[in-house]
DNA sequence: GAAAAGATGGGTAACGTTACCCACCACGTC
DNA sequence: GACGTGGTGGGTAACGTTACCCATCTTTTC
């Protein structure tokens, strides 16, 4: 490897020196730190801004903080996403922390144990992670050493954070919704477990709750779930397999909206129409999803918020707050153009 | 601040007592070093194995090397930029090296600003930024510290590299389509400058190719351009803004898919259909939009190509290399359902 | 068989920051 | 006037890793 050669950063020496003091001085005054004068600190920050010094982040880590909150995402590709992150970065920048994010690989856990070890080896002060499907048990060993939100779990712990909406009366707002409109052939859309045995995860709270619905509406017969994932790709399969089974489904209840996008081209390309042919609904209502040109019913849960929570809850936890908290949202439904009554011709059993 | 007392972590220094080797021969073996035997290896593979060692981040940083690439991108909400950060990721990781991403903020440049510090604070050996607004300079002077390679602007530097596709070609294409399928009336939507007298970047030279095909073609009274953004939100409010024009346009090219779908809602609330009323293109083809219930026409750039690039520039870079690099991926036209020739009552002047 | 060359292992001084301690000064207080 | 008592400022030893150098030991060469 060829050394570049960068021109050597300005350290916390060179501000010492040029503002003809120690550098324990100076660094007190990076941390506002007690014992220091008026007349020091304007003294050092004068000095601070005439050389452009900014703190060395890794020299930081290795002595304690580095400002930092790792985000630990299954993918970028659902805003639902982008509206967490949002609500994290407004609520921890005037903190003068900066979050990272790192993909997580959706729904691989040798991915996902990748992503979490690469941002506990980056030092990162806190972590929030989204959707996780490890096991708990690896939840507990990270909460150990750094302070932990989870968002998007049904967990309950005595060492991390949760921050999650209440998926049971999200997914009984959907049902019900559907079953109002006088739909009796509803389908589910949810995620493939690729670890054996959670209950504890938002997708697999949704599709039970679907099957219970279901079943106190005396429509257990009609239960139809494809087990796909929660992205375009797997709403598109999965709505694919339903449309086949005879009857057809004359609603569909994707587990989230990315999935419902999904679920509509494979219900157009089938030649069927929405909500004529069939509806379909969603969950997460992502901000700006209801632009979309076709308008999805959907679950709101406000991101933004549950984002900000998540911050302030990662705050807490770095000054030192040990009992755990949990945070959840209760969810409301966005309905939209894409449900409506099914027409009589499908009515029929 | 409450230290937690979290257990201390498995250092160099353990393995190589463990090993009873030194901490050198433990380092030469984590990096693959000159100088050691094959029996050395294994016994501190071994050892670094049954500690579970990881090597601690923080502390290589200050040597030298973080094995990390900072990944700056506008935003996450467009799947375009989930292609590239998979592109890169395949490429890089088989190399040890992991990317973090940082939100630059879209279209503020102090936001981006300190996004970039904050990648360099943090050390990271290498930068891609996704469609950065700021001026050049910036550029060049954050490439004197760091290699760094530019995705999606058509500058030319002697310091880093660019990655981009031929936008000019690219909207040559949606002009052209939209023209032989008979439109006169063709508008588009950009994105607003917010610092001046930028030429390079590809959003400018997509509406500068737009103009230059509309006046090429004899269109030039008909040129009608909303700036707005990147968007879904821009895309909503610029198709309002173009719809009220009278005379309608009878087609919109949109500078990015994000701000096509926008722009499709406006035109549904408008009472309109696409593409009976109106024809409506895009640019971006993230993977899977071809699965969008409404196939949207759309210019493609492969966008895993370009983030795979991008990790094997930067890598490369990394190695030593100091000549720059301009690698341009030539765009195709993906027509789908969404633009059509124009009813024969839209043809009027 | 001596010298050179190659292969392998280790010692050590940084890298930039901060926590912990100590030293000093200017006050009041008894 | 001796003695605390805050309020300031500084010295220094880590934190975990690696680049650079040197010390062996083995093999090859003349």
């Amino acid at each position: 490897m060829v050394t570049r050669d960068r021109r050597r950063r300005v350290t916390i020496t060179d501000v010492a020196e040029h503002a003809q003091v120690s550098t324990t001085a100076v660094s007190k005054v990076l941390r506002n730190a007690y014992g220091v004068s008026e007349a020091m600190r304007l003294k050092v920050q004068a000095a601070i801004d005439e050389l452009g010094y900014r703190p060395h982040n890794a020299a930081r880590a290795m002595r304690g903080r580095t400002f930092t909150i790792g985000v630990l995402l299954p993918h970028i590709r659902n805003p639902f996403f982008a509206d967490i992150l949002d609500g994290l970065t407004d609520e921890i920048s005037a903190s003068g922390y900066q979050a990272i994010m790192v993909q997580s690989g959706g729904n691989d856990p040798a991915a996902e144990r990748r992503a979490s070890d690469a941002l506990v080896d980056r030092q990162v002060d806190g972590v929030l992670w989204v959707a996780p499907v490890c096991p708990r048990g690896q939840l507990e060993k990270l909460a150990k050493d750094i302070p932990l939100v989870v968002l998007g779990r049904h967990d309950r712990s005595a060492l991390y954070d949760c921050v999650l909406d209440d998926d049971e009366v999200g997914a009984e707002l959907v049902v019900e919704h559907l079953i109002a409109l006088g739909h009796r052939r509803i389908a589910h859309i949810t995620q493939k477990d690729t670890v054996g045995g959670r209950t504890a995860l938002l997708h697999t709270i949704r599709a039970a709750t679907y099957e219970r619905m279901m079943t106190e509406h005396g429509l257990a017969d009609h239960i139809a779930i494809a087990a796909t994932s929660y992205t375009e790709e797997g709403g598109y399969d999965g709505a694919r397999e339903l449309l086949v089974r005879d009857p057809r489904p004359t609603a569909i209840f994707a587990g989230a909206d990315q999935a419902a996008f999904g679920a509509l081209a494979a219900v157009h390309e089938a030649g069927l129409s929405v909500p004529g042919d069939i509806s379909v609904a969603g969950y997460d209502n992502a901000r700006l999803t209801g632009l979309a040109h076709v308008a999805l019913t959907s679950v709101d849960q406000d991101g933004a918020i549950m984002g900000q929570t998540a911050g302030r809850l990662l705050l807490e936890r770095i000054a030192g707050r040990t009992a755990a908290v949990r945070f959840s949202v209760t969810p409301t439904l966005v309905a939209r153009r894409s449900t409506a009554s099914p027409g009589p011709s499908l009515l029929g059993e």
